[in-house]
This record gives structure tokens, sequence and C-alpha cells, in this order.
DNA sequence: GGAAATCCGAGTGAATTTGTCGGATTTAAA
DNA sequence: TTTAAATCCGACAAATTCACTCGGATTTCC
């Protein structure tokens, strides 16, 4: 029941971009460096966002990667689910009812169901906007260059 | 960031519990066969149920395992948490600074305790009789013995 | 005493996670 | 035109976790 590295780093990692992919593509090696993170594993993880539409790229020197979209319209359950694949907790409270007989005979289905809806509740209500700006925040009042992104 | 059998088969367990364990015990032979669930498995994971205070059980023949508690008082969370142990999908939130260097700077951290709080509402605000409850509409209404419980 | 059950811990194969690595390709700049 | 910086790509590998299995010890009812 853990958010694994993936949508952990990814996150970081597209928080990152929208800090400073502004003006000019973001290499990997500078996000590795600011975030900690390792270069070969996150670039992996980047290629991922690329395919999953969340960035662009930039080949050859100079290159790199920037947001695909303003940074109010991608949301953390994007970026989650690009990483992760689906986020539900519990995947049986799909339409078909591929393994599960009896699904309208199914009682925990039904919990299911409300865990995965607030989980995609919760992921879905938050921008990289929102991280953005509560980064910006946090480095005033702290007076420093960048902030921590963990975890 | 997938709830594992563990969860899910210790939830059905519970509900069978919750089903057929008023008057007297019921051996892991018998919700394993109605759950179609290992035996040795489920055996492990009631263990654990006990251990963690959820059941009781009663050793030597004719013995088995009966809710320590009216269903009422048992939550869903309960028992994902005595099987799958902590719930955070991400656990930096937790007090101390464990490995988490800067906590107070971290960004990323809003977003895990967004989504923590979002599960653990939605787990805790279920009661096992809620789906007890449940499953008796549902066994009426199709004529059955029993309500099909999967996942 | 024997059968039915809980207890307990160790082991195991498969899958997943968390990376690493080597090299191919593209591009800007010297 | 060479070189260096970067993205691309896929294969591999160690470590961990999952989902069980197994053998046996113990308890209790008949």
């Amino acid at each position: 029941m853990k958010l694994s590295t993936k949508g952990r780093y990814g996150l970081r990692a597209m928080i990152d971009l929208a800090l400073y992919s502004e003006e000019e593509p973001v290499s990997i090696q500078s996000i590795a460096n600011r975030q900690n993170i390792s270069e070969s594993y996150l670039e992996q993880l980047v290629r991922k966002l690329r395919t999953e539409g969340l960035v662009t790229s930039v080949r050859g020197a100079g290159g790199g990667y920037q947001l695909a979209k303003p940074s109010s319209e991608i949301s953390v359950g994007d970026v989650l689910r690009a990483l992760e694949g689906n986020l539900d907790a519990v995947s049986c409270s799909a339409g078909s009812v591929q393994g599960c007989e009896g699904a309208d005979l199914c009682v925990t289905r039904y919990v299911w169901e409300r865990i995965n809806e607030s989980i995609t509740q919760a992921v879905d209500s938050i921008g990289i906007d929102q991280l953005v700006e509560e980064s910006r925040k946090v480095r005033e009042k702290k007076g420093q260059l960048s902030a921590q992104l963990c975890e």
C-alpha cells in the first residue's frame, strides 16, 4: 500500500521542472543533482513522463526537458498515474467482471470503491502549480535558494 | 500502490467471522472453504488478526475464531492496518525526522499528508457491521445462502 | 488415545522494485 | 568538422516483497 519511488521521485522532478524549466530546458543531470536522485534512474522516469505527454524534450547539447503544459493543468494524479499506473488500491471495481465472479454479490467491493474514490479525489485536486506556490512561500520564509523536496 | 491479498483476504475473513461466529467459533478450514482462500495462508493472516486483538481463538477440537469485539466496533481500517501495517501511501509525514532532512522545507510532504488523510478517513468510516448489513441485504435480494465476497 | 483444531517459524518461487549500464542518436558549440 | 553534452533505448541485476507452503508442536474435545 505504499507509493513507490517512481511516483515520489517523479513528482519531485515535475516540481523541479516547474521551477526551473520556464526559460530553457533542464537536463536530467541538474534535476538529479538538485533532488539527489540517481541520474540513470531518473532518466527512466522522465522518459516515461514524456511518453505520457507530461513533459517535452529537446535533444542534443543544451537540451533537456520542459513541462508540456502549464503547471496549473497538471495534477499530482496525472504524474502519479503516469508513473505508477492505475492508482486504485484494489482494482476489481473496474466495469468488466475480470476474475471477479458474482461481482454484484460482492460486498467488499463497496469498500475498495470508496478507497479508490478518495485517493483519486485527493490526487486530482492538487495541481503542480499549487506545490510550486507552496515551494516559493517556503523559500521566502527561509530565505533559501530552493525548497527541499524530500521523499 | 495496491492493497495486497493480506488486507483483502483478511477483510473477507472478518466479514465471514461476523456472519458465522456469533454462536460458536469458526475454524480456518470453514472460512477458507467459503471464501476460497488457501487454508495455510489464511491461517497466517488470522493469527495476525489475533495478535492485533481483533479476533479471539479457541484451541483444540471444535475450536476456531470469533470476533474480539462487536462488529460495529471494528473498522475496515482496523483490519487493514493489522495486516498491512501503516496504510500511509508515503510515510515521511511521521513526526520524527527519520531520513527526511529539512522536513519543514519539504513540499511534496503536503501531498502525501493529504493522500494519507483521505485514505484513513475512508477506511475508518466503514465498520464491519455495515458490510455485514450490506451482505445480508444482498443475500435476501438474491435469495442465496451467502453473499459472495470477492477480491 | 485419537482426531481436530490452533499455534509457530522457516523456507521458497515468482514478481516487483530500484536501480545500473552500454551504447546509439541528436545537436550546439569550438 | 570534431567534440562534448545531452536525450534516447533496452537489457540486465540485486534486493525486496508477495503469496504462499510445509512440518511439526501444542491444546482440547470425544
